[in-house]
DNA sequence: AAGGGCCTCAACCGCTATAGA
DNA sequence: CTCTATAGCGGTTGAGGCCCT
């Protein structure tokens, strides 16, 4: 099957584009607004195919890109969500406001996959390029073998949060505040819950499920996760980022068999400064909450 | 100064997803 | 359900600038 070209009428212009050619897409977009891209180069007087006034608008022309250096965050935090989503270059836009996708891409190809591969670490993995490790779990070496905090994640999100966003618990992994603040409708019960447990030191890596609850993340993602996040790390940035005085008690949404009175009275029974046997905790949740899965 | 190699990044290409007729 | 138009995505290309010899 022949596919027609995007541009093939002839007279199209191609390649860099003029100040006047911005101008009047600049100039038609602030009249009419975005969209329509088929017929906007005949109604802005340009000779460009649509495709490429979209692209030239998206990746260069808005008023919302931000141009400048990438900022060590926003390096950490591109690294991670790469980590997480590999080459997703659209979704990780999303966590970058004013950055667009391409020059997220290109910046990763030009810049931070060498950094990387400088530390020793494949870019494409995040894996250290010497190990021999494909079990998806770090080396011995590295103190991170996996991270009970993404475990515990894992358990909160699958027992807790039913409709939870996915990238709301990216969010909260990458340290991401406005992801958070986005998700509100339904941050409240996981983000008490996420709260209480952040206020204990006392996870320990070698804490394993043997029940087979349904995992939010991957054993690859949460592998990931233990290789570029110290999970004391993690803990801390909870505890930053979520204030439990502030959180107030919402509905779990999409899960009638939760009852919020019940987690919150478990939640209030509960003392942070008690020891905490991770087991016996999870264990505390099932019979004070109920498995609902 | 010249020219060759390397790097960056805007732009393009090919493809898929989605909406609407 | 099928077809078509459009939007959007990710990989790739190539022009232009920079650096090194």
């Amino acid at each position: 099957m022949v596919r027609t070209p995007c541009c093939k009428e002839e007279g199209i212009k191609k390649g860099a584009w003029t100040p006047e050619e911005d101008q009047k897409l600049i100039a038609y977009i602030q009249r009419h607004g975005e969209g329509g891209w088929r017929t906007l180069p005949e109604k802005a007087g340009l000779k460009r195919c649509g495709k490429s006034c979209r692209l030239r608008w998206a990746n260069y022309l808005r008023p919302d890109i931000k141009r400048g250096e990438f900022t060590t965050e926003e390096d950490d935090t591109i690294i991670k969500l790469h980590a997480l989503k590999g080459n997703k270059w659209a979704a990780i836009a999303t966590y970058l406001a004013g950055r667009t996708d391409n020059e997220i891409k290109n910046y990763w190809n030009t810049n931070l996959k060498k950094r990387l591969k400088q530390k020793g670490i494949d870019p494409t993995t995040h894996k250290p390029i010497n190990s021999t490790d494909q079990t998806g779990i770090g080396p011995k070496n590295l103190k991170r073998s996996s991270s009970g905090s993404a475990r515990v994640l894992n358990r909160v999100a699958s027992k807790y949060a039913v409709d939870l966003n996915r990238d709301l618990v990216t969010g909260i992994i990458i340290g991401n505040s406005t992801i958070i603040t986005q998700n509100s409708e339904v941050e409240n019960s996981t983000t008490i819950l996420l709260n209480k447990m952040s206020t204990s030191s006392g996870f320990s890596d070698n804490c394993s499920f043997s029940d087979g609850f349904p995992e939010f993340f991957s054993n690859q993602e949460i592998s990931d996760m233990s290789m570029s996040d110290d999970h004391v790390g993690l803990m801390e940035e909870l505890k930053g980022m979520l204030s439990y005085d502030n959180a107030v008690p919402g509905e779990i949404k999409g899960s009638p068999e939760a009852n919020i009175a019940d987690e919150m009275e478990f939640l209030d029974s509960w003392n942070v400064e008690d020891d905490l046997d991770l087991e016996k905790f999870v264990s505390s949740l099932d019979s004070s909450i109920g498995v609902f899965v």
